[in-house]
Parts: structure tokens; C-alpha cells; sequence
DNA sequence: TACAACATTCATGATTTCCTGAAAACCGGC
DNA sequence: GCCGGTTTTCAGGAAATCATGAATGTTGTA
């Protein structure tokens, strides 16, 4: 229930609404798959975003929250490796960026997902009662540094298509809102 | 039930108590990569049980939790296909097993997970406000396809690698406890 | 220096998650 | 058909999670 009016008329709010929404849908299914509900709105809404800046005010105003959830959920993305913080060389305010290589961390990231999993398999695997329990432990480790390898692998094969597809990389052509 | 739960003690205490440690240090891993607390522990406990299948008291009393916890946990291990539920023909409890091939699974289940975030993204895309927010998202899009096709890939060498390693599957010794 | 514009911290309240105890449902065997 | 053993359901409460408002901190500018 949009319980707030909309002070924004000037911009085309015909496809307005439509991105809106196409916003939350990406929100939710980022939430869905384990990112906490508002980090995951700021994301998808930076990722929606023309040029992918956005302000906290802008944030705040384009999600319906308050100043210090937006703080709280930059934070969080930026620990994360999904935003970097910028700050206009003159201004006052901070800009948030969607980082173009998330993608990238995030497939490098698994390792400290899997890393603790497999250290204490290892542990495990010492402390199995019997041959049998130590093999089941010993395959499912196996499995996790198998999946480290792989992610590796996978991570260059990604940059390696991502590089053919765009021999230069277009960094350019950055401007103020 | 015999009151007496197991003649058991001939067995090494001491590694019994390393045994629980690492029950709970897996579990823990677990735990911090998005399982459940209890579910966790269900799970480590099965995987680092002598033949993995274990029955709702073996659980609760290696545990400590309530039966009722048992229930809910292996309900929900069932259901995203980490554990089977087997009858004992003869007996009239429940024994829960450590399926062996939940790994792959796994691999299979990041579907469910990419799936709805790639139709977000579709929407976003053609929700978007220019094209330059379209590009982006439409990158964002190609990379979770591209990591789908690549989890089948890494599935099919998985179970290549399993083959090789073990030629003969290996299904039988079933032996009750 | 004082002020204004932003950003962050902290305590609070709302919501959700998670396990427990108790009662109910199930299921062979007598 | 009744009983003991076993599992499941369900309401409840403890604990964690999350976003807010108000106060505090920070930084450029008049």
C-alpha cells in the first residue's frame, strides 16, 4: 500500500512504475537466495539505475526508507565487495557504485564459504569413529576442493568471455548526475 | 527401547569427545553457509556417523535437542534432498539416512536459486530506463546463465571423476546397527 | 568559528526464526 | 479393539534480525 504520494512527477512516470516494480522483483529474489531485505533493495535499485550512482538521498527516496537503513545497508554491500563509496571531489555527498566485477568476487568469494566446511571435514575426518565414516567425510571433502577448483576455472573462463566480448574495456563516459 | 541405550562403552570414550567437536564444528560451517542451526547438526551428525544412518533417539540423545526438533529438522533435510527416510521392515522406527549423492544435488539445486533472479533481471531489462542501465543488467543476466551452464558442466566432471574413482557402485553391506 | 548538509551510531520496537513441551496422530502387536 | 513405542503437529517463548528515529559525528563553506 503506497501509503506515500509521489513528489516526483516531472520524470516520464510511465515506465516509472514498471521499473519500480521490476526493482522489487529483483530485490526479493536476492533476498530470497540470502541477501539480507534491504542491502538487497539498494542493490538491485543501483543495479536498475542508468548510469549505476545513485546517492543515499536518491536511495532513500526511490526505496521509501529511512537515511540510517540506507547507511546501515551500504555498509554491509560495501564489506561485501558489491559497492564502492566515491565521494565528488567537491561535493559533500557520497555516491554509491554498483561494481562491475561483483560477478567475479562473487565466484571468489565461495572460497570462504567452502574454506571453513572443509577444514572442519578435515578435522572430521580424523575424529571418524571407523574407516567408513572417515571415506564418507573424505568424499564429501573431496567434493568441496573440487568445487574450489572449479569455481577458479570457471572465474577465468568468465573473464575470458567477458574480455572478447569487449576488447576495450569501456570505463569512460562517467558523469554527474 | 531398552533403558540401557547402547552397550557401547568398550568404545574409545576418549575420541568421543573429539568426535562431538567436530560434529559441531561442521554443523557450525554449515550453519554459517545458510543452513539451518538444527538441520546442520542433523546433518553433520549423519555424515560423521559410523554407517550414516541414525534413528530419531540415536539423534536427540547425541544432540540434546527434543524429538520434536529431530522432526522438524529431518523434515526439512528430506525435502531438499539431503537425507532419505527409511523403515526398518521389521521395526517400527524411523531411520534416517545420509543420502551419498547430495552433492551433486546440490550442484543442480543453485537452479532454483539463479532461475528467479534471472527473470528478474529479464523484467529489468526491459524495464529499463535507458541503455545503458540495459546493458548492465543484461551483463548481470548473461553471467548467472553463464554460471548455469557451467554448474552442469562441473556436475557431469564430478560424476565422471566419482566413476573413475569407484567403478562399481558400491551399494551394498547395509548392515543394521 | 559557526553553520548547513550529510552520514553514522545507538537504543527501541516490530518482525521473523527457531526450538521446546504437550497433546494428538500413527502403527504394529497383543 | 486397546497399548506401548514413535513421530508429527501446534502454540508459545526465547533469541536473532531488521529498519526506524533521534542524537552524534564529520566535512565543506560562509
Amino acid at each position: 500500500m503506497p501509503s506515500a504520494p509521489r513528489p516526483q512527477p516531472p520524470r516520464a512516470t510511465a515506465g516509472r512504475e514498471a521499473g519500480r516494480e521490476a526493482v522489487e522483483h529483483l530485490a526479493s529474489a536476492l533476498s530470497e537466495a540470502g541477501l539480507p531485505p534491504l542491502p538487497a533493495r539498494v542493490w538491485a535499485a543501483l543495479l536498475s539505475d542508468s548510469d549505476g550512482r545513485m546517492t543515499a538521498v536518491e536511495l532513500t527516496e526511490a526505496l521509501q526508507v529511512s537515511a540510517a537503513g540506507v547507511s546501515g545497508a551500504v555498509k554491509y554491500l560495501v564489506q561485501v565487495g558489491w559497492v564502492r563509496r566515491e565521494r565528488e571531489p567537491g561535493g559533500r555527498k557520497d555516491v554509491y557504485v554498483a561494481m562491475d566485477d561483483v560477478w567475479h568476487s562473487l565466484l571468489l568469494r565461495s572460497d570462504q564459504v567452502y574454506g571453513p566446511i572443509i577444514r572442519a571435514l578435515d578435522e572430521g575426518v580424523t575424529a571418524a569413529p571407523d574407516a567408513q565414516a572417515r571415506e564418507r567425510l573424505a568424499e564429501s571433502r573431496e567434493f568441496l576442493v573440487f568445487v574450489g577448483e572449479e569455481m577458479a576455472g570457471m572465474a577465468r573462463r568468465w573473464e575470458a568471455r567477458k574480455r572478447e566480448r569487449a576488447p576495450r574495456h569501456t570505463e569512460g563516459g562517467r558523469r554527474s548526475r
